[in-house]
DNA sequence: CAAAATACGTCAGTGATGTTGACATATATG
DNA sequence: CATATATGTCAACATCACTGACGTATTTTG
């Protein structure tokens, strides 16, 4: 069907393509990555904490359940980073009004400086070589990424919050 | 410099730009490999082995050095992972004709079968990205990707192997 | 040719991140 | 009230990475 519209049932993909694919994604997820790593290597956290505050400064007053859908990890994995950005303060929670169950999460002032400090390096990166390549590219750039992400959460990517929703939400 | 052939010094980049970019890299990231994982897991690998296989798919006859500059990791941890795959037969080793120091690292027919059947499936992801985008967006991404990639390394990525070269090469 | 550098390996210890499985508690819902 | 849900905890374990120290074979160099 999108097909239709472009035309592009018939690009022809060598292996070489999509090999030069598979690369791209390997170096370049490796690189974005490690200079964060780093800053948080000097204060004793680790990758899986930058994702959880990520994703709590992305979506204030997320819950639990939220976040482990969309870092696909087990809760007790979870349980444990959240625990000790809770305990360092970096992350404060508070019950849900509508659902008192809930552990509704966000940063704190430290947690936020720290959210920027690391994703300001990602940023630039990204800004640099979206300026460097150009808005066309950016465009079809953002096309194939989303492409590669299972279907069920382009949606989330796009734009559309993980919003609580009054009660029940996340059971997809 | 390149910034003046197209113009695009002139690109704004609103923080949101820049969020969705963080995001579509953590997503395509966790969805590429979700699936190899699997199958990895299987047959009692992980990522790491994955890694390595595909590298020496690539580059059949690299040696040890150039792994490690590719993988980023410690050479403990690339041995720990080559010397799994060499006992369990997907990988092969001989001297170098030239230096004989160094280990020429290749797949055995089973490690050809499992790295086609992992990458199979990433490059049937790719395909149908490639597919649904289009053959400009493929252009841009590529672009893109190669942007976020450490500057010394976008040449290796873009096709020139990582050969050995008479002796002494890995010395950058 | 002897000394130094290189390619690679190993042993030992540690830490971060993930897993499974079992069980507990508070709250919500039908 | 019975059941489902949101979350947590304890325990054990695997993978993948790291640091540091040291060893051997081979190549390069003064």
């Amino acid at each position: 069907m999108p097909e239709l519209r472009t035309g592009l049932h018939h690009l022809y993909l060598r292996d070489e393509d999509l090999r030069l694919g598979i690369e791209l994604l390997f170096y370049a997820y490796r690189d974005f990555t490690a200079e964060p790593d780093r800053m948080l290597d000097e204060i004793g956290l680790g990758r899986a904490h930058h994702r959880a505050i990520y994703f709590v400064g992305r979506y204030p007053g997320i819950n639990v359940g939220e976040l482990l859908a969309i870092l696909r990890i087990t809760k007790q994995s979870l349980s444990r980073v959240l625990g000790e950005l809770v305990r360092k303060g970096y992350i404060s929670q508070r019950p849900g009004n509508v659902d008192r169950r809930q552990r509704r999460l966000e940063l704190t002032e430290m947690g936020a400086a720290l959210e920027r400090k690391l994703s300001e390096n990602q940023r630039r990166r990204i800004a640099a070589a979206y300026r460097a390549a150009g808005p066309n590219a950016v465009e079809g750039f953002r096309r194939v990424m989303l492409g590669l992400i299972d279907e069920r959460d382009r949606g989330k990517v796009a734009g559309e919050p993980v919003r609580p929703m009054p009660a029940t939400a996340a059971r997809r």
